[in-house]
DNA sequence: TACTTTTCACCTAGGTGCGAAGAT
DNA sequence: ATCTTCGCACCTAGGTGAAAAGTA
C-alpha cells in the first residue's frame, strides 16, 4: 500500500477526492462546529523512488509548520442540520507557503473566521482529522491554533486517508486516477487509453472507494446506551443511505 | 424618474446591481440575522409605453405571491462581524414561478434556511427592504413568513431602488446600462458603440450611482444617544470608507 | 539530480442578453 | 399584440495536469 499523493501549492490545491462524512448520533438540539486538522503521520522525509514504485524514507521531517485549522463553512449549527446533509471539506485547500499571510480567511459563523489554507510540508505523510466540537466546548477554537481536546470534543481519523504531499505527482498511476475522475482534468483523458487493471488499482487504493464516511455517536433520539465498536478512530464506513448507528462516542 | 428593470425568470435571475450594504451602530457583541424581501409599491399592474418611453399603469395588481425571505448566508452572526463588512445580497435571485418546490435552499445559520429565490410578478413594481433581526427577537424568522417587526427588528427602504420586473427588457437604455456594467454580459458590449450621453444617463438612475448603501444605528461604542437624522426609511448614503454613523435607530 | 514554480490549454460551473419560437 | 420561454454564443471565475523553466 503506498498511499495516494496531494499536490500542494503556493496559492493552494484542493484535496482530491475531498474528504466527505455522514454524522450520525448528535444531539438535533446542540450546536456543534466540525472542523478537519491535517497531522504528520511520523516526523520522516520521504522521496519516491522510481524504480521500485516505492516511497522511502530521506532523512527526519522539516521543523513543523504553524498548525491551521479548517473550520467547515456551515459551523456553527445544531446536531440535526450536520446529521441532514453530507459534510464535504472540498474547499479546503493546501499549501506549501509557510509565509502565507492568512489573507485567505473567510467568515465562518459568528466570531470565527474560515481558513481556506492548510499548510504542509511536500514529501511528507499526512493524516486528515475530522473533529466535532460542541459550541459550549469551543472557547479555543482558532484557525490558528491546534484544535482542543478533551469533553465536548471528539476527533476522528480515517487510516485509508493518509496522503503524501507532492509539488508534482510521482507515481504515474496516481496521476491517472486523478485525470480519470476529477472533472476539472478531463481535459487529460485519453478515450482511447489503456484502462486494463484500473479497477484493481482502485481496489489499492480505499481512499477512492466509498467517498462518504459516517462518523457515530451515540444517537441520543433512537437508541438507549447500545455500546458499538466505534472507538472514534476506527468508524464504520457507509457508502449510501443512512448509516446504522453504532455509537460509542459521547458528545 | 423611470425606474430601472429586473429580469425574472423561471430558475431565478439575480439582480443587477446587487443591494450593498454597510452597517454602523450595531452592538458589537449582539447576534444578528440579516434579510432582505422584496414588497410591491403599490397595487398596480404596469405596461412600457415605447414611444413615450414610460412605464403606465395597466390595471391592478396579480393576486400576491407567497412571501419569501432572503435571510443573509452570513447570518447568524455578531454586530462586530457585520459591522466589518460590507454586506452584500448578490447571491439572490427573482423568479416568476409561483410554484417553485423550494428546492432552491441552502443551510443558513442554525435551524435556518436560506431562501434563494424570491417569486415576484412580472410588470408590477418592487421595493427591496433590507432587515436587521437582534438574535433574541427572530423565533418568527423563516424563509417562508413574512420578516416579523417590532422591537429588537429594524427595516430600511431604499427609494431609489425601487425596479419593475420584466422578462425581456423593455427600455433600451436599461439594456445598453447592464451590457456596459454587468461583466457576464462582456459579451454584447460593443466597443466602437456611441457612448454620448451615458454620463448622464447614469445621473438618472440613482440606482447606479454608489453601490454602498449606509444603515445607520445607535452606536453603542464611539457615541452617547445622539439623535440623528436617520428614521429607518431614508438612510445616508456613502460610496467609500467609513461612514459616520448618526444613528436614530435603537436596536 | 531532485524538487519547485510558472505558464498554459482545457476543462467545469454558471451568469449575460439575444433572438427565435411559444403562449395567450 | 403582448408577454414568456428556451437554446445559444459569449462571457466570468476558477480547478486540472503538462511541460518548460527555475532553483539549489
Amino acid at each position: 500500500d503506498i498511499g495516494t499523493e496531494m499536490i500542494i501549492t503556493k496559492a493552494g490545491r484542493r484535496m482530491f477526492p475531498a474528504m466527505r462524512v455522514k454524522i450520525a448520533g448528535l444531539d438535533p438540539h446542540q450546536q456543534y462546529y466540525i472542523a478537519m486538522d491535517i497531522v504528520p503521520v511520523d516526523n520522516k522525509r520521504y522521496r519516491y523512488v522510481y524504480h521500485s514504485s516505492k516511497w522511502m524514507v530521506a532523512g527526519n521531517a522539516d521543523s513543523p509548520v504553524p498548525p491551521r485549522v479548517y473550520i467547515h463553512p456551515d459551523s456553527l449549527a445544531s446536531g440535526d442540520t450536520w446529521m441532514r446533509q453530507v459534510v464535504s471539506f472540498d474547499k479546503l485547500k493546501l499549501t506549501n507557503n509557510e509565509l502565507d499571510d492568512q489573507g485567505h480567511q473567510c467568515y465562518c459563523g459568528p466570531g470565527h473566521v474560515l481558513s481556506l489554507l492548510i499548510i504542509l510540508h511536500s514529501m511528507h505523510k499526512y493524516q486528515p482529522r475530522v473533529h466535532v466540537i460542541r459550541k459550549d466546548f469551543s472557547s479555543e477554537l482558532s484557525p490558528n491554533k491546534p484544535v482542543p481536546s478533551g469533553e465536548g470534543v471528539k476527533t476522528f481519523s480515517f487510516p485509508e486517508t493518509v496522503f503524501t504531499t507532492v509539488t508534482a505527482y510521482q507515481n504515474q498511476q496516481i496521476t491517472r486516477l486523478k485525470i480519470d475522475r476529477n472533472p476539472f482534468a478531463k481535459g487529460f483523458r485519453d478515450s482511447g487509453r489503456n484502462r486494463t487493471g484500473l479497477e484493481a488499482i482502485m481496489e489499492t487504493y480505499a481512499f477512492w472507494r466509498p467517498p462518504v464516511r459516517t462518523l457515530t455517536f451515540e444517537d441520543f433520539t433512537n437508541m438507549q446506551k447500545q455500546q458499538g465498536g466505534s472507538t472514534g478512530t476506527s468508524p464504520t464506513t457507509s457508502s449510501t443511505g443512512t448509516p446504522s448507528p453504532s455509537g460509542a462516542a459521547h458528545l
